[in-house]
DNA sequence: ATAACAAACTAACAAGTGTTAGTTGAAAGA
DNA sequence: TCTTTCAACTAACACTTGTTAGTTTGTTAT
């Protein structure tokens, strides 16, 4: 693996602090002890804390946006849509489960634009999967039930993933994207 | 409504700012201003910060954990038992979503004791949950899928009802249980 | 009227916060 | 070799944190 850069290291090692503890609780003192040099080293690297959480949050919130915007186009069924949308989640997850901790814990601690940025991105985010959602029940292939219902369902469960990945063992992310479809589209009763 | 005595009305006005920014983020100061007060002044009420917190927490903690065992122990169906936990979660969520709120995200910041107990508690909590699927399996009455992601998928969008109840309006009690039963239980597909 | 109490206050503290300024030693490029 | 750059350092700052001590004020019980 080719070494990372410092501000690449820091940024990490950070989001592994925040997922623990939330970014409130973690010090940049908290920070360089981790990385095993003085709080005062950071800023030859990054310009504050709060540039920290932007560089986590942001890019993440804008692979989610940029992916759910082709997948709306996708000329495909309402179920291959939704199937898309939760490997979405699951490459994500996987790929860094502490950002998307970040993410999820974290956003309300952005400020100024970056906040606008991103409650703007999360909108546009659940809209597009509302669209998914009203378009499958127009065309016959979901149930007529409360779309809003089926979203947050569906959401909070994609979206607290991090939380799970990682403490289980025997998944390989194609097990764990069919176990999940079926689950979230299906239901478990036989 | 009854004058609620000052220790309570301080438990619940830190729970509403902690759902907002986190524990770590509210101030003492934050609290007291929040009541019209100086900060010195709580604590002729309450004995710390930490307090507070555990007071929120443990409280609904045990709620749950005394709930759960006693639907375990009824002597019904299983899809009778998971429709009784999908009510208590509901249930709860509508009578306090503060306090909810920070069962979910603060949490770790418990200390000694009661972070044990907290985490027992969940663990407690998980295992009862696995046992009503796992026999739900056997008796064939949910599908044989991994237990570990139907109770992943069914807790965190009941944990997290927290955050979606109150913005969405048009849904009773009820209206909410039959919705969420249906899409937790049945699926989405047609 | 007096005593007792509840619940607010002011003032202060020690520790911890993010951040800046200026310095140093080692590595890299000329 | 000389010079620039990088990434660490020490020292300090102004401010915020949770909390304590001691005091005041209005209400209630004797």
């Amino acid at each position: 693996m080719k070494p990372l850069d410092r501000k690449t290291e820091i940024i990490n090692c950070a989001a592994k602090l925040f997922k623990e503890k939330g970014y409130s609780a973690v010090t940049m003192r908290d920070i360089a002890q981790a990385l095993d040099i003085k709080a005062a080293s950071l800023y030859n690297h990054i310009k504050s804390k709060q540039e920290i959480l932007v560089l986590i949050v942001i890019e993440i919130a804008e692979e989610f946006t940029k992916t759910i915007n082709e997948i709306v186009l996708s000329k495909t069924t309402t179920i291959q849509k939704l199937e898309k949308v939760i490997q979405l989640h699951i490459d994500i997850t996987i790929r860094n489960p502490e950002a998307l901790a970040c993410l999820n814990n974290d956003w309300m601690h952005l400020t100024d634009k970056e906040l606008t940025y991103f409650i703007k991105m999360r909108e546009d985010y659940e809209e597009n999967f509302r669209n998914i959602i009203k378009s499958g029940i127009a065309s016959n292939e979901i149930k007529n039930i409360n779309p809003e219902v089926i979203i947050f369902s569906m959401l909070s469960t994609l979206r607290t993933l991090y939380l799970w990945y990682g403490k289980k063992k025997g998944f390989t992310e194609s097990s764990l994207k069919n176990n999940m479809s079926e689950v979230l589209l299906n239901g478990i009763i036989m």
